[in-house]
This record gives structure tokens, sequence and C-alpha cells, in this order.
DNA sequence: CATGAATGAGGGTTCATTCAT
DNA sequence: AATGAATGAACCCTCATTCAT
């Protein structure tokens, strides 16, 4: 049987995945990370993943062994993605200027979240049993606190930034305010101007970029222009 | 019956609550209110709070009408007593002077997170039909708005502060990095110097604070001392 | 709830079983023990018990904790069932002859295997983690045991029997072979001359009775006069 | 396809054998039946069996039809097997007296029992639509109780047995018994000492093998030495 | 006013089997 | 001739809720 002999062959995504998923898979994992998105991991029955996937009841179970286990798959596989985008953005800064770098960091990384925000922090919340899980998680976390980190001291380096805020504070600002406007929409769209739904999206995100570039140069004492 | 007729009567613990809800009512909420931080409202069987309230299975349909509408009350009874709370903290500082005022306001906003955090931002993912339970909060978090904006307007009117950043944005950055920290523990821990988990708790707390009295003093261009 | 709080109540059937089942209980045992003896545990599914029970499917679960645990219960209640049958049939027969006690007793035993015979051996081939349940039954076969060795034992003494052939060995012999006759009926029948199904009942219990007599008495040397 | 036109090919084990099962099934049916023994029809499921024969799960429908026809050919298979065997030990027999006739057989159908005791009676509990397979277990019990009886006759005619007790009576006391002792291990083992499971097999073995001895014997009015 | 018994729907999972290859 | 992916039915169990008392 398919999960019992933990064979998987075929991949085409991309290389890096291909090691773990195989369509098939891939498939369910972006099915079940909509619905668990919205309704959360208990609120979410494997029958209507398999409904909106158009599968069988009995492949979650077939393909990943439990809904559990699928979710802890789906727990990589989204660790594993925004890795391997991360990496990709990580080239296109490299030889940026600090506040250049600093500046690109905080959009991209409110940019990811704005499109994969359900998955921050819903794993604390609701599996069990998942430590692993997480470590891979503050793995991924750690990596961004490592390039701000590098980011900050050359910044004090070089002289643009006078003060040296703890990176790991300045993570926590920005991901924790972007998560607190994607969730609680009803608040901060009193505060943003805006004629649609979609419309919104877009401001918001503008609106908390701003904010929080704001507060992370005021933090690095960033004398602009 | 007595849900469908929408009766509700005796009322002690305070004027304000007895409007609201009856004292069996509120044991039922106090003891779900533990049970769904811990567990989710998934995850939390009324048969878990029913055990644990020392009360019958049936009763959480019997007062509340359904496990959704007892978690819609749990809602409204935690806003209501958040509000009071506030309106308590408030009075304390009326007399302060602006920089005074801020930094009570953040430690407070991070103290009531740190107790209550579990209720901000879990309806969003888990109930459904709760545009009007919404609504309370959003009012809730327009007072702490409409507070702070005073305070920094007062600020800057007497020279104290420099800039007048967005009230929403300032509650969106404490508000967010709190329950970041707070739901990503195993994160924030490996920055903080902690024995055990009971002194982390404390010692997060007060990191948190230290990074979000920065942050907004930053923002606010306060020249301390 | 009713299971977890092993709060049981009504009694009526008798005040023996009282202490364990309710008539509910005993109800959905009757049937079950009438199915499994048909299908084998395995065989049986909840869905057949409850259907042949009228009662809901849930109810095997609410009244027993799981369908395994229904098992254990039916097997208690069925050594409980056997127990107080034997002692009072004990009494009938506490004042007579070995070789009448002896008589009566292999009659007896016949008896009640030709009605709750798929009863004995089943926890064997189906049942994990029985080792309690199949002490009760284990205490229940060497109640036959001492009883037969006493019997033996008085006949030798009084000079009715001339050999002292073990009580184990006999209870086997004659559970065995009448087990076998009523799981081979295919086999036996042939040997049984009768009209219909039911006279072969009858005959194939008369018959086999016979051949233990014979074998047991010839065994202990009884030299009928 | 294979099942459908009941073709069946290839034979080399032996030459009775091969009128009936291909290599590939004996070696599923050797497999399957290991298993049942131990858990049962019910409890054993086609994965178990094509995993522990490594082969695919689709092999037992692809060569047997379905699971249920798979144990009809296992009990044919083993009907096969078990004629075949007696009728070579029936062989090594043909010249004895008949005291010891009976005694090996007695002997030899403890013996067969100890190794095969799962395959008699189940089909009676677990299988539907199965008359024609149990057909041939009674043929084959009416080839011992033939045996039995000419041994029977034999003895009576040359004067060393005095009785004449009804062969299949005897059989079913001597399968009976040996199938009880098998099957109460629980039991049976508080009266054989022994001192690993290992050692209690072989003298449980021994017991009941005397045990019936001395009632077959009795029974035949047998004069010992 | 409150209860405990009972319900039906739906939960995740395992099963024997089928089907395309 | 044989396979591995996939299926749908059935499995046992737990759920929130209802109902008679």
């Amino acid at each position: 049987m398919f999960i019992r002999e933990e064979k998987m062959t075929t991949f085409t995504k991309t290389e890096y995945m291909a090691k773990k998923f195989s369509d098939k898979q891939m498939h369910i994992l972006d099915v079940a990370e909509e619905l668990i998105a919205q309704k959360g991991f208990e609120g979410t029955s494997v029958r209507d993943i398999s409904t909106k996937a158009n599968i069988n009841v009995a492949m979650i179970s077939y393909y990943f062994g439990s809904k559990e286990k699928m979710m802890a798959s789906l727990y990589q596989y989204r660790v594993l993605k925004t890795r391997e985008n991360f990496s990709e953005f990580a080239d296109t800064i490299k030889n940026g200027k600090p506040e250049m770098q600093m500046k690109e960091m905080i959009k991209y990384i409110v940019n990811q979240l704005f499109k994969y925000n359900y998955f921050h922090g819903f794993v604390t919340q609701e599996l069990r049993h998942t430590e692993s899980l997480k470590d891979e998680l503050m793995e991924f976390y750690q990596l961004f606190v490592r390039k701000l980190d590098e980011v900050i001291k050359k910044g004090v380096t070089t002289g643009v930034f006078t003060f040296t805020p703890k990176a790991e504070d300045l993570l926590t600002t920005v991901i924790g305010s972007t998560l607190f406007v994607i969730r609680n929409k009803n608040f901060y769209e009193l505060y943003v101007p805006h004629k649609d739904a979609e419309s919104y999206q877009k401001e918001a995100e503008k609106k908390v970029k701003m904010n929080l570039l704001m507060s992370v140069f005021a933090l690095l004492g960033y004398a602009s222009e």
C-alpha cells in the first residue's frame, strides 16, 4: 500500500518538492490548506476536503495515513515552499545597501503573510504532538532573524543605522502586526479608505507596510535622506 | 421554554453583567472560556464543559440554545468584562502626563492579552454568522484607538511627542506583537533567558513590553529624559 | 453521561444481575449474544445488533463504552447467569448418591451447553486483552472440576466407583464432546435418526449424553448393578 | 480474466494438489492459514495476508475471486492435504493388531489437531454459504469413522475388545476433547505441570492423549496387559 | 427548573474489491 | 499475468441536541 511502503516516486512541480510529495498529494494539500485557513483544522472534515478536491474520502488516509498526518504534511509542505521562496528572494537583495535590504525584507514578509497568513500560528492552537513540526517553522523564523540581524549589523557598521534593536523583536513586530491586520479586517478597514473588498486588501497591505517601515526605521534610528 | 422566550432573570455579580447573564450562565461561561482557550472551539465538546462545570450536558443547549450560541454569549461576556475592566483602568491614569499614560496603556494592553489572549482573533477563524459579535469587539478596539489618539494628541500639544503616528497603527503593533509572542512561544523563548516555563511567561511579557515601548516612543519621537 | 459515571441503578430481573446490568443493557446483551453466536464477534457489527434490538446505533457505545467493552460485559453477564444457574442446580443434587450426582451433573452440563454453547471458547479465539475475562470462565470451570472431584472421591470412598480419573479430564471430555456435536451438526446428524431439525436437536442431545455417560462411568469403573 | 474463466494451470507439489491449486495459490493459502489460525477469518485482512505473502493486495481477489472464495479454497486445500496425510498414515498401521491400530489412530488424530486445530469448526461459525465445504469435511470425518468402526469390529471379532461403542461417538470424544484442551489453554494448564509455554504444549498433548486412550479403551472394555 | 436517556448525523478510518495499465 | 492506484461501502465512535419526565 502506498503509505505503508512510504514509496513516493513521480515529481514535477519542482525538484525540491518532488522529494516529498506527489502531484496528487500536493493537490490535496492545496485544497486542504484553503479549507483549513477558513474553518480551522477541527472545523474541516476529511469529507469536506475530499469533496472539494474531487477525490474519494478514503484518499486522505490512503495518501497521508490519517487526517492528522495530512496536517503534518501540509505543514512541511508550506514550510518547504516558503523557505524555497525566501531563498530566491534573498538572492535578489544580496547586493543592496542595508536600508534597502531592510525595506525590501519588510515588504517581502508582509507580502508573503498576506498570501499565506492562515498558516502562521495555527499549529500552536490546534495540533498536538507536533513539536517536530513547530521546529521546522522555528528554524524558518530563525532564518529571518539571522538575516535581519545581519542587515542591522551591517547598517550600524556603515553608520546608516544608529541603534541596534533585537532582530527577533523586529520580526515579532512585523509578523505580529501584519497577522493582526489580516485577522481583524473588520477593525482595520475602518481606517483604510477603500471602494471594495478587493481594493481594501491592497490598501490595507500598503498601510501596514508603511506603518512597519516607520516603526522599524524609527527603532533603527535611521536618518532618512 | 427557557431559551425560546429569551428569559434571563437573576443577576448578582455586577449590575452591568446582570442585564445579560445569570449566575449559572456565567459559571458555564467561565469554564467554557478556560477550556476553549486551551483546546479551541471545535476541540472543546459540550461534554467537556458540562463535566468540568459539574452540570448536565443538556444545560448548554438549555441555557444558551446551542453550543454556537453559547460561544456568542461567551464572546459578549468577555467583551463586557474587558470593557468594564478597561474603564476602571482608564480612571487610574486619567490625571497623568501623556508619556505616562501611553506607557501605562501599553503595559495594560499587553497585560490583558497575556491573560485573555485566546479570545482575540478566534472568532474570525472558528465561528460563522458572527458579524454582530465582531462589531462588539471592534467597538472595543475603537475605544482603545480613541484613547490612544487622545493621548497622542495631548502629547503633541504639550510638546512631549514629536510625531503623530496613527493610533490604529499603534494599537495594531501592540496587540499584534503581543499575540504573536504568546502564540509562538517556541520561537520567542529562544531569545528569552528563563529557568522554567513559569518564569518564561514573566520574562516574555517583560521583553515584549520593552520592545513595544521602544517602538511606540520611537514612533512618537519621544525624547526620553 | 451514563457510562462515564458508571452509575447503574434500576434492577428487576434478579437481585444478583441487578448489581451489574440494567434492563436495557440486558436486552442488548441478549440480542448481541444471539448474533455473535451465529456470526462471531468480528462478523457482527454494532449496526446488526442495534437494528435487531430496535435501538439506536449509538446506544452500544452509550451503554457499554465500546463494542469491545460490550463484549466484556456480555461475557460477565453470561458467566454470572451460568454460575447462578449452577448453584441452583447444585442444591437439587446435594443429597443424592455419587452415581446419581455424577449422572445428573453430566446431563446438566450437556443441557446447558446446548443452550449456551456458542459462548464457550469464543473469547479465546476472538478477543484480545481479555485475560481477566478468561479468568472468570476459568473460575467457573474450576467450580465444575471441584464438584466433579468431590463426587468422584465420594464414590470411590463408598466403593461405588473403582477408579479415580482426573476430574479435569472428565470435564474436558464432557464439554469437548458436547461442543463438537453442537458445532458439527452436519457430521453428527448422519448418525442420529431424526425427522426434522427440531427433533434432531433433541435426539443429538440424547445421544451425546448417552455416549458421555457410558464414557465417564466406564472410566470410573462403575459396575452398574 | 483469470478467475472468471476458472483457469488453473501449473502444478508441482503433488499430483493430487495439482488438480486444484497453482503454486502461487498454495503459497497464499499457506500464509492465510497461519494468519487465520491466529486471528480468525474476520480478524485477518487481505492486506495482512498479501503483506506476509509478499504479494500485491489485489492478488487475493485476482487468484480466488474474493476473500470468501479464498477461504473456501483454503478449506478444500486443508481437507485435501489432511486426507492425503491420513491415507499415508493409514498405510503404516494397516498390518497391526486392533488395539495398536486404535491407539495409533487416537494419537494420530490428537497430533493432527494440535497442528491444524484452528481449521476444525471454524466454518460453522464464520463462513456463510458453505454447505458444500462442510460436506468435504464431513466426508473426511466419515473416513475416520469408517476406519475406527473397522478397527472396533476387528477387535471385537478377535476378542480383544468387549464392547462395541459407536465409532462416531469415539471420534466425537477424541476430536472434541482435544479441541477443548487446545482452545481452553487457560483452563487446562492449571492441571498440567510445565515449565514454559513450549513445554506446556507437549505436556498438554501427552495428558489429553492419555485421557483419551483411557476413555476409549474403557469404553471398548479392553483388558490391558 | 432541571435532568438523564436517547437520538441521528457526521466524524475519521479500514476494508475488500476494481480498474487502467 | 500482474500491479498499484483508487474506490465506495461499511466500520465503530462521538457529537450536539432533543424529549419525556
